[in-house]
RNA sequence: GCCGACGUAGCUCAGAGGCAGAGCAAGGGACUCAUAAGCCCUUGGCCGGUGGUUCGAGUCCACCCGUCGGCACCA
């Protein structure tokens, strides 16, 4: 067994930065496609690669949406939001998910990292104070977002416009020009009062940005520096970071009691808050300048990722880099790699097998299907390059003709067979012919094709070579056919066993930042202690000699009656959440 | 309305100037180790439309149609 693919280059300190989940409610297998598997998948390689991995995340605890759900349910705000992050973050660890720190908004680190960004853009005149006009709700004696305001569309005549657009027209809207105005809190009137905020002032940065993004964004998703620039060339505007609530990040400033550093603004301040208390947790309070902190002459430690959905590139892209610009001395992001949508534009009304009308919850699919089954699924047709879509029957298909049938069928047959017919026993290899070399050689260079994928964040593309090598294996099986040679050449036989064994354990290590689940449940499978993932990202040879436990499937396969009942007990209807991250 | 992305086989999706691809579905075949799984062969495409650039265009350009997203107080 060869080690040719051992890399030797210096260990690199990648930060794999998750984008922060709003607590309003639970997140779907959308999300998860887009924001929260990928990163994972990302981690778990360079982990196996070799590198300093610091991945981190929490929930998102501040915003408007959740003040409001949590007024309706009359719970205190905080009781809510602290509910939410519970069910998000234990959805997220039944579904494999290996942050090395998945906090809250609510930490107190949290907030002195925000106040002091907040204090230092402000002396270095990056903020400003403006006076603005605000729709207030005399009745809930509250300041409303845009789409708090209801009313009839100006353009269209439709009835029940928000006020940061229309749904029926599509237009932006202005809460102004409504006509007769409702507050979606009260049904009130709302009144339009004077107010006034601090602004960030992101045209000083457009020069910069640009710059920026016209350097590192040459490796990113082309669908992510278009958006970008057309951001900075259609010209940046001031943005307010403060609103009149009393739910969020206090404003360090006397006199300034009855406002708050607005959600957007604090909580990308996370993923340096979040590294900050994991290094608090680790005892070792500055590890978190390793990813962070440029060395004198203003290089980055590393590499950081910002794994996201479309819908939060203006924020990872254009806001972000421009407060870490104004803070200075930090990194700024080496890739965002947003995904596009998950949809489920594509399903047919008519069709008896369509059971809901909206993607399920996390809890609920975990509820219902294994983890792995789930990530295969959201990766091998995750939306890298366009929004893609979502249906049971594609799910169904994709587990069983191609996740059983393919790979968990491959491992069966094999470790099947070994236990019937030699007791479990790794055979001793004897001469290797050309197709066994060939076998080896194509699972060894797995290893590297695999890592530049994923590398290059191009999990489908990883996952498909991956799925590729079970392929060869069945491929091998059946021209090998050991079945045959057992009775006529035994040698051979045994030689063609250890062969297609060392190429399963092969797949174990190759599957395991896909399917972190079963690449354990094999890696016990073929007699090894302790955790696959602790694995280096190399052919691990099997011994000869060694006795296999008896084996047992990894992957159930789904019929049309059970997916069919399953999936009916989803609840029709959207429960009231919030608004995706 | 403005900006951007996308439109490729029945389905889900790759491909980005040089002979149209994969998986699944469909048709045929040989096999029996395996969760009726796996393997071999075959069928299947006006690459959304029109016009242009080019020796050559899914690929580059313009316009049109369709879908999705953004348009700054949702995050």
């Amino acid at each position: 067994m060869s080690d040719t693919n051992e890399t030797t280059r210096t260990p690199e300190h990648i930060l794999v930065a998750v984008a922060w989940p709003y607590a309003s409610g639970p997140r779907h297998l959308g999300h998860a496609a887009g924001a929260y598997v990928p990163p994972d998948i990302f981690a778990r390689y360079h982990r196996m690669a070799g590198n300093h991995v610091l991945m981190v995340s929490g929930s998102d605890m501040h915003g408007t949406p959740i003040m409001v759900a949590a007024d309706k349910r009359g719970v205190p705000t905080r009781e809510l939001a602290e509910a939410n992050h519970r069910d998000i973050a234990a959805s997220f660890e039944r579904l494999g998910l290996s942050y090395d720190l998945y906090t809250t908004t609510l930490t107190p680190i949290h907030y002195r990292v925000t106040q002091d960004f907040f204090l230092r853009l402000l002396e270095r005149g990056y903020l400003f104070e403006d006076t603005q006009l605000a729709m207030y709700d005399p009745e809930a004696k509250r300041f409303l977002p845009d789409r708090y305001v209801e009313g009839t569309c100006p353009h269209c005549g439709y009835g029940d416009a928000r006020g940061d657009q229309c749904d029926n027209c599509g237009r932006t809207l202005d809460p102004i020009d409504l006509i007769e105005p409702r507050s979606k809190l009260s049904g009130a009137r709302p009144e339009t009062r004077e107010t006034t905020h601090f602004f960030l002032d992101l045209p000083q940065f457009t020069p910069a940005l640009l710059d920026w993004v016209e350097g590192v964004g040459r490796h990113w998703r082309p669908a992510v520096m278009n958006f970008t620039l057309g951001w900075l060339h259609e010209g940046l505007k001031p943005r307010a970071i403060t609103r009149d609530l009393d739910w969020g990040v206090p404003i360090p400033l006397p006199g300034y009691e009855d406002k708050r550093i607005y959600v957007w603004f604090d909580a990308v301040i996370g993923y340096l808050s979040a590294s900050m208390e994991w290094a608090e947790r680790q005892g070792e309070p500055d590890a978190w300048k390793r990813w962070w902190a440029l060395g004198a002459d203003g290089t980055a430690p590393g590499r950081a990722y910002y794994f996201i959905g479309k819908d939060n590139i203006p924020f990872h892209a254009i806001i972000w880099p421009a407060m870490l610009m104004g803070y200075g001395g930090f990194a700024l992001p080496y890739d965002v790699p947003a995904n596009e949508f998950l949809t489920l534009g594509g399903q047919k009304l008519s069709s008896s097998r369509t059971y809901t009308a909206r993607l399920p919850f996390l809890p609920e699919a975990l509820d219902l299907f294994d983890a792995d089954a789930i990530r295969f699924f959201l990766t091998i047709n995750a939306p890298e390059n366009r929004d893609t879509d979502f249906s049971w029957d594609e799910f169904q298909r994709r587990n069983n003709d191609e996740l059983v049938a393919t790979y968990g069928n491959a491992v069966h047959r094999l470790l099947s067979f070994l236990q019937s017919r030699s007791g479990g026993i790794v055979p001793e290899p004897g001469e290797l012919t050309p197709t066994d070399e060939a076998m080896l050689a194509q699972a060894n260079a797995v290893f590297a094709a695999v890592g530049e994928q994923i590398e290059a964040v191009h999990l489908r593309e990883a996952l498909r070579l991956t799925m590729g090598l079970a392929g060869a294996l069945n491929r091998y099986l059946d021209e090998a056919a050991p079945w045959k040679t057992i009775k006529t050449d035994p040698a051979r036989a045994a030689t063609a066993l250890w062969t297609a064994l060392q190429t399963v354990s092969a797949l174990r290590v190759l599957t395991a930042p896909f399917l972190p689940f079963s690449a354990q449940r094999l890696h016990e499978l073929l007699g090894d202690e302790g955790s696959v993932h602790e694995l280096t990202w190399i052919m691990r040879p099997l011994p000869a000699g060694r006795a296999l436990p008896p084996p047992a499937p990894l992957f159930r396969k789904l019929d049309d009656e059970e997916l069919a009942a399953l999936v009916q007990r989803l609840a029709p209807e959207t429960p009231e959440t919030g608004e995706p991250l």
